[in-house]
DNA sequence: AGCACGCCGACT
DNA sequence: GTCGGCGTGCTC
């Protein structure tokens, strides 16, 4: 008797596939297990069961499975009940949710390997000269990988060589499963039984001396054995005896020592001892009142609590109340905020019971996290970014969002292209689990929620010790300019404030939203432009390296010294970026230090924590970034952040730079002024008196909020319309119209919903040589949104099926960034 | 997605 | 002829 199961795979099909499994290994089968399954050729794949079926399907021939890689399930119910609901929001398959969800160590796939067939009879004139090579390197090496064959025959196609071979009876193909998870060992060493009693001992030690390294060790052993029990780390016993790995060999060798491997956590903290909890003050208990009010209202709670008002310590009190009743707690973050401060001081507060997630962490580190949330005997508060949400998760008592406005929370390439926010909500929904977002600058949409009381608000309106808010004031750039103020790129205003600062021995940070020397070079006689030959775009300077750069592509070209179009060396450049704030800078102060910090200079594992310590060590005066300054930073002896240009962020073409631009501001300008002394900020403009940056420089989070949403609602954004994005792209640009003509057009009946944009090539029309269309769909909420996706759906299949549409790429993206 | 197969044009 | 490019179909 066969018995048939449901398996999801982690590609992007929407179908589930049924194997095949014997009566008797049926029972192993729970939901949630992973099996090993042929799929295809010959490749062996890692699936999940997530169901069973009776039908005995006859269309097709069921393949059995391999094995099943666990014993108890991996994933849980309510995971898959999340991936599904992912799957069907955010339009994309529930395999791709999959790949998205488990650590890479967790997917094993097979290799195909060739070895000789034994007994093979060949002559070598029988052989081609490719083939010769293959069977000459397979007798020296009993296996050899495809990618090898590769190399040994210096041929891309190696198929038909290989099938050949196997006509010819001479060699088989073999799929090795290659185990991706490797637990971490540790090497122990102790005394070998030998040397139990204490007149083996004696002897033992005079036998070494002659060998007084030897000696040593042994020496170092028996005090280390005192606090540690038999067996010692080997490498603390190296240390502790001044000795080398060589002289533990030896001892190995004469069997006085004995070694074994044990498996070592790798990413429990064992942090014992906690530190105490800072006293809250009145407006914190107020806010944590207010947010367990909304708690019992079954609803989440937005708590928009301004820059410093001490909102971790109100999550903080929050993280234990949950931790005290045996629940997980879920505390997301954008992954740039989880610095190495952040987390050790959640250790310091929960000691052990931190558990931490996120893309810095290798995928065995990730798997071990993952097997330990889904082990809920103990209950852990997990800190994580956009991917924490995907956990196996068991009895979450509470979800935190941090930083709730963060565009890095949506997912952008591959799918799922979810939220993680919006998916908090839902996974708690899922456990009735309390749900907490939290941000100095909400995002509109979630403002919007508590308008229409889908959400519960709480405040926090002070910054903690009573500190003011920093004053914002403007300069006026134009003005500037025409009393010949500035020096560069620098008013005369933020110079003297900056003198300011460093008379008192304060900091200062500088913000540009832009890395690099400047977006432009520009020939001054022929007006020439040097752009990227992949893309769009023009390439950026980089001084420092002194190349130019693509910011989309990555491609790179030395500096000209001359124009390429008409061969002048008149040369200038358009535009401003870090490096050039940072060296005129360097110009105006020359006696005051200063640090970059963009991606250019935190590429580096540690580069980033580096410079973070260097600024908090008070090790360099100025502080000149991108947006990067804006999340998660604390530094107490900031008093002064200057902007030095606001306009770029006003004039960007998309719907949401309006909020941005306030979100952005706001943030940085937080950054001033932490702990006693009132801050200041300068924000230099062209258009000072724009109404955002008014609001900005009020805190007037509320006409701001008004203004927006009125835009929003009278040309049909978000929050009042749902957004959908399709796009397209192909390497010919006639190819791609042509697509996304077709597939507006079976979108005009979702007109209706209401409105249907496109199809428009974006701002960057070509990335990569591949050129881009997108189609637009704001739907009025008060439709169905499930009945146009399956529309749009319904015309994507139709359009996969078209011949000449295969070259192009159609991606759908729902609520779009 | 990832892969094999098959057709076709560009070389030795 | 042989090699690699690219379009097509399929995965239980």
């Amino acid at each position: 008797m066969k018995q048939y199961i449901l398996v999801l795979l982690p590609l992007p099909l929407s179908r589930i596939f049924t194997y095949e499994v014997s009566s008797d290994a049926f029972h192993l089968a729970q939901i949630g297990i992973r099996v090993a399954v042929p799929f295809g050729k010959n490749k062996i794949q890692t699936g999940i069961v997530v169901g069973y079926t009776d039908d005995v399907p006859t269309e097709y021939e069921v393949k059995s499975i391999e094995f099943f890689l666990d014993e108890e399930p991996i994933i849980t119910i309510e995971q898959l009940k999340l991936w599904k609901w992912i799957s069907q929001y955010y339009m994309c398959s529930m395999g791709q949710v999959m790949k998205a969800a488990l650590p890479k160590s967790f997917l094993l796939e097979s290799e195909t390997t060739l070895v000789l067939k034994e007994d093979s009879i060949y002559s070598q004139e029988d052989l081609t000269d490719n083939e010769f090579l293959i069977v000459e390197a397979l007798e020296n090496k009993a296996v050899l990988k495809i990618e090898d064959i590769i190399s040994i025959t210096e041929r891309k196609t190696v198929m038909p060589i290989i099938n050949n071979l196997i006509a010819k009876d001479i060699l088989t193909l073999k799929e090795e499963v290659k185990e991706r998870y490797k637990p971490k060992t540790e090497n122990f060493v102790r005394l070998h039984e030998n040397y139990a009693n204490d007149n083996d001992l004696r002897t033992l030690l005079n036998t070494l001396e002659r060998a007084p390294k030897q000696k040593d060790v042994i020496l170092a052993l028996f005090t280390l054995r005192a606090k540690y029990g038999d067996f010692i780390k080997r490498s603390v016993l190296i240390e502790r005896s001044q000795s080398s790995s060589n002289t533990i060999k030896a001892l190995l060798d004469k069997e006085i020592l004995v070694q074994e491997a044990f498996r070592i956590d790798r990413v429990k903290s064992n942090k014992e001892k906690g530190s105490e909890l800072k006293t809250l003050n009145t407006d914190q208990q107020k806010a944590i009142d207010n947010i367990k009010l909304g708690f019992e209202n079954s609803k989440p709670v937005l708590l928009h609590g301004v820059t410093s008002s001490g909102k971790t310590e109100v999550y903080v009190r929050l993280i234990l109340e949950e931790l005290e009743k045996g629940n997980q707690v879920l505390y997301l973050l954008p992954e740039i905020a989880l610095t190495t401060q952040l987390i050790s001081r959640l250790q310091n507060y929960f000691k052990h019971k931190v558990l931490v997630y996120h893309s810095r962490y290798t995928t065995n580190e990730r798997l071990e996290t993952w097997n330990h949330i889904l082990d809920s005997k103990e209950s852990y508060v997990i800190i994580g970014a956009r991917s924490a949400v995907l956990l196996p998760f068991s009895k979450l008592g509470l979800i935190i969002v941090d930083e709730e406005h963060e565009s890095s929370f949506k997912q952008f390439d591959p799918a799922p292209r979810y939220n993680a926010r919006d998916t908090a909500i839902v996974l708690g929904q899922l456990f009735n689990s309390r749900i907490l977002l939290g941000s100095a600058t909400p995002s509109l949409e979630s403002y919007y929620n508590v308008k229409s009381s889908k959400y519960y608000l709480a405040k926090l309106k002070r910054r903690f010790n009573n500190v003011l808010m920093p004053e914002i004031n403007m300069v006026d750039l134009k003005q500037k300019l025409r009393k010949k103020k500035m020096k560069g790129h620098f008013s005369d205003t933020l110079i003297a404030a900056i003198q300011e600062c460093f008379e008192n021995q304060e900091q200062v940070i500088l913000f540009q939203n832009r890395r690099g020397y400047s977006p432009f070079m520009e020939c001054n006689t022929c007006g020439h432009s040097p752009q990227c030959p992949r893309c769009d775009v023009s390439l950026t300077y980089h001084k420092y390296k002194g190349q130019l750069r693509c910011h989309y592509c990555g491609f790179h070209t030395a500096a000209p010294t001359h124009c390429a179009s008409c061969t002048s060396n008149d040369l200038s450049t358009k535009g401003l970026g870090t490096e050039q704030v940072e060296q005129e800078f360097k110009e105006l102060f020359p006696n005051h230090s200063i640090l970059r910090m963009d991606l250019d200079t935190t590429r580096g594992k540690n580069s980033y924590q580096t410079i973070i310590n260097q600024v908090e060590n008070q090790e360099v005066d100025c502080l000149v970034g991108t947006q990067m300054l804006t999340k998660g930073l604390d530094f107490r002896n900031v008093a002064l952040v200057g902007v030095l240009n606001a306009d770029s962020m006003l004039n960007f073409p998309d719907f949401r730079s309006h909020e941005r631009c306030f979100q952005l501001l706001t943030q940085v300008a937080g950054r001033s002024g932490r702990t006693n002394k009132r801050g200041k900020v300068l924000i230099q403009s062209y258009s000072p008196d724009h109404q955002i940056l008014q609001q900005v420089s009020v805190y007037d989070y509320h006409t701001m909020y008004k203004q927006q949403v009125e835009d929003r609602y009278q040309f049909k954004y978000p929050p009042y319309y749902r957004m959908i994005k399709i796009s397209f792209k192909a390497k010919d640009i006639t190819r791609v119209q042509e697509a996304a003509n077709w597939f507006y057009k079976g979108l005009q009946p979702l007109e209706s919903v209401g409105q249907l944009l496109g199809p428009e090539f974006p701002a960057v029309a070509r990335i990569r040589n591949q050129y881009l269309m997108n189609i637009f769909l704001k739907a009025d909420k008060k439709h169905s949104i499930a009945s146009i996706k399956n529309h749009i759906n319904k015309v994507k299949s139709s359009f996969e099926s078209i011949a000449p549409y295969r070259s192009v790429r159609c991606v759908i993206d729902v609520d779009p960034y």
